[in-house]
DNA sequence: GGGCACAGGTCCGAAAACGGCCAGTCGCGG
DNA sequence: CCGCGACTGGCCGTTTTCGGACCTGTGCCC
């Protein structure tokens, strides 16, 4: 029943969108009725692109999500806030365990493949994590190769690196 | 063996383990149901590590060990107790010729190589006498270089001195 | 529907490195 | 000429290391 086609006019529920600026570089934020849809580095793989969607810095989902930023940087924790992600079944469950990693812990994909049901779909996990739309509060970052090494990010290397410092997983 | 004992891929069958006093400086004993499986002085190279298995001082092969070093510190021959050393076939071999050198003589690696099977593999059969798990008992002390030079001793050279003039093959 | 691509993980065989060696050579000093 | 020490190059089983095959589920494109 799906169509192969991004968005044909069926489910957008977008309602606002509007930039944030970040210590690693500006996020577009975008929300739906519901909660937050989605947080991207500008710039970054799987961008979805520009959106017909009316610019509301002021929205609420928008503003929660400005200040939930504003707690996560300067150390303190945030708190929770409304998110509405879009993608498949799957993907909203692994989505989901990722949420469950404490800031300053990790998980390996394994890990999180198992959390999710499926302890062989390492794999498909990553792809799915990839594809997280919620950067940084659905802290896809935190997902590390079993050998510990940092594998990829969407938004690049250099800013998973960053993220993990800033929360006391890595050394400067 | 009418035991059921599962053989196939059965890594750690012991059953016991146990410190025992030497002049040399304490050892430790470790069995199998079978008999005597390694007798290390502390701390000494390739040393095993710390066993899970339960200290009894009182098991029958642990207690053989015991009265056997007592004998041989006295001077007296001790009595054969049975063996059980984990191994390759290779280092079983070489083990098993090691405990043909009678007390008061030496070998040297060539020949304890040749006595294996094997007179070419005088450099494998030193490796494998550093592995010997079981020492004094198994004499890997009495294999010295072709050149009459002592070249090495896992539990430390001045123990393998020490051997050997209790033995009266060196003068004091 | 059937391929194909992945932000992974496991397993296995080949290859190289590592010794508690030994024989042969060379250069030195009695 | 002899003996000694330092060095060299083979010897061999074991251990470690490394690279590639292969398996894995899901989403996306034909």
């Amino acid at each position: 029943m799906s169509q192969p086609t991004p968005f044909p006019t069926d489910p957008t529920p977008f309602v606002a969108q509007a930039e944030i600026d970040s210590p690693l570089g500006p996020l577009t934020a975008l929300a739906t009725v519901h909660g937050l849809a989605g947080l991207w580095f500008d710039a970054q793989a799987h961008h979805p692109g520009a959106f017909d969607v009316p610019v509301d810095a002021q929205h609420p989902h928008i503003a929660a999500a400005r200040n939930w930023l504003v707690a996560y940087w300067s150390g303190r924790a945030p708190e929770d806030i409304a998110l509405d992600p879009q993608g498949t079944p799957f993907q909203q469950t692994v989505w989901r365990a990722l949420r469950q990693i404490a800031c300053g812990h990790t998980r390996t994909y394994g890990e999180v493949a198992a959390q999710a049901g499926n302890p062989a779909a390492a794999r498909a996990a990553g792809a799915a994590i990839g594809r997280n739309p919620l950067s940084i509060i659905v802290p896809c970052h935190r997902v590390i190769g079993r050998n510990g090494s940092l594998t990829g990010y969407a938004g690049g290397l250099e800013r998973k690196l960053a993220l993990l410092k800033h929360e006391g997983v890595l050394l400067a």
